[in-house]
DNA sequence: GCCTCTTATCGCTCCAGAGTGTTATGTTAT
DNA sequence: ATAACATAACACTCTGGAGCGATAAGAGGC
């Protein structure tokens, strides 16, 4: 990532891709020196080492004097350009199904997920449209747009998700009421949505207090994985979309949970 | 504007310029007809549309069949891409001078002005840094420097300013309380400081409130304009920070009333 | 219905800036 | 001191997309 801020959906630049590949070897490998890589990937120790620049600014590795090491994992797991290669076609699909459920003029809440942005690209017909945010790739999108009041949630800037955060961004949801919200998580298991970060878990709850509707978007992938932190019942969303790939008896468990799944056509 | 998040200080692309001019042709005239722009301007009609799209957009001109009209004077005054036009050197130069004031580790407060924008390029020695700020391409900025606390003040979007507004913003002021402020105004008399716009007034008195310095950086032009609402009188401001290209007796007027004025050498 | 104005779509041009490597200089361990 | 590692500075390439116009289709006035 090198932070665009009206970000191209789907397509990740080469350097950025690298990056996300560098970061993931060096999540396995624990530790490893620039040279290591400049091996593994065929490139210069200077562009190995801007790259590492590049993920420690992201919070992703730490640089030590001979090599890198690895962070926590949840951070790599939140790391946008990471999330960004994760199953776009699926995220279209999500997306065009919800977009299904907004009406012109309602208000929307968007959190800062890749989701989020696939559905901003379909905003254009539906509008006028009051949409509030803290995700900046997806702020620097609606300023494009015509017809949309944008309310941008600040807070403390995280490099690792390139959004707001933190105590002032909650608050700034918790003097809203929107219509609708369309959030998404890292993890599902057949009761709960479940997140890594702690303050990631603060806005995302905020959020959910601070909206009529709640639409949940999970592409397959995360119904087979966990996460540390459980962020709210299935039952407090209205409505779990999910992707066509995702397997009948994994969506099975949810309903017999009382959650109301939707899924969204390829 | 193209609206560039992280916006170059200084120069501005060529459709930027040019929307700017027809943007003050627009302002003259009242009112103009799309092939009017095209013969002024020499582009293709095309051209002229997407140009006045983007002007409407930032609510410049108002479009109707046949031909365009100007808003309020004081939008045009606003605008982001206008302003970037103007004195761009004494801005530097000012931005130079306000640097010294700032010591690493303090919170800085920045509101929507190209002078701060300005002052942003001389940060990268500062740091570490905590800044404040609703001004989107100073968003922009922030999000790709190290060592930067960012804390994203958010609001209504306004394309005018190409920043964020209304009480939503001036709350988020309000919780906080920083070391400095820098800020900006659009007029300045000898005895008050000057703005266009109820809204900006509104949150400009909010951030005059969560500082315990406050600089307000002026160019000279700024001296001989005047402007609707009054936002503060100047012994509000902690210093008052002109360029050097100010006459001398619109200098003393300012300290006669008990204004402390730094001159920023070019 | 006709004419005028507007918008959509496509393709062409062109250039700013991303991306990278090389070489030179700085820094830190031992 | 010296070798290994890291950064800074510079120069080169190359592409993605901004910018613009021509043409065609659409919308609105009269």
């Amino acid at each position: 990532m090198t932070s665009d801020v009206d970000g191209d959906t789907t397509e990740l630049s080469r350097p950025a891709r690298r990056q996300a590949e560098i970061a993931a070897y060096v999540v396995e490998h624990g530790s490893v020196s620039a040279n290591d890589l400049v091996e593994a990937f065929g490139v210069s120790v200077m562009t190995v080492h801007r790259d590492l620049d590049e993920l420690e600014r992201q919070g992703v590795v730490r640089k030590y004097r001979g090599g890198v090491s690895a962070q926590p994992t949840s951070v790599f797991e939140s790391n946008v350009a990471y999330r960004l290669n994760t199953a776009q076609a699926e995220k279209a699909a999500i997306a065009r199904h919800a977009r299904a459920m907004i009406e012109p003029g309602m208000s929307v809440m968007l959190d800062d997920s890749t989701s989020a942005l696939a559905l901003i690209d379909l905003f254009e017909d539906i509008t006028p449209l009051t949409v509030a945010t803290n995700f900046l790739p997806a702020i620097g999108k609606l300023t494009q747009l015509r017809d949309i009041t944008l309310l941008a949630l600040g807070g403390i800037y995280s490099a690792t998700h390139d959004s707001f955060g933190g105590m002032p961004c909650a608050e700034a949801v918790e003097a809203l009421h929107t219509d609708l919200l369309f959030c998404s998580v890292s993890a599902v298991s057949p009761t709960h949505a479940f997140h890594q970060e702690e303050e990631i878990v603060l806005v995302k709850r905020a959020m959910l207090r601070a909206a009529r509707t709640k639409v949940l978007l999970v592409d397959h992938a995360k119904l087979q994985r966990t996460a540390l932190h459980r962020l709210a019942p299935l039952s407090d969303f209205d409505v779990v979309v999910v992707d066509e790939k995702t397997p009948e008896d994994l969506i099975q468990p949810l309903r017999d949970h009382g959650a109301t799944v939707e899924v969204a056509k390829l």
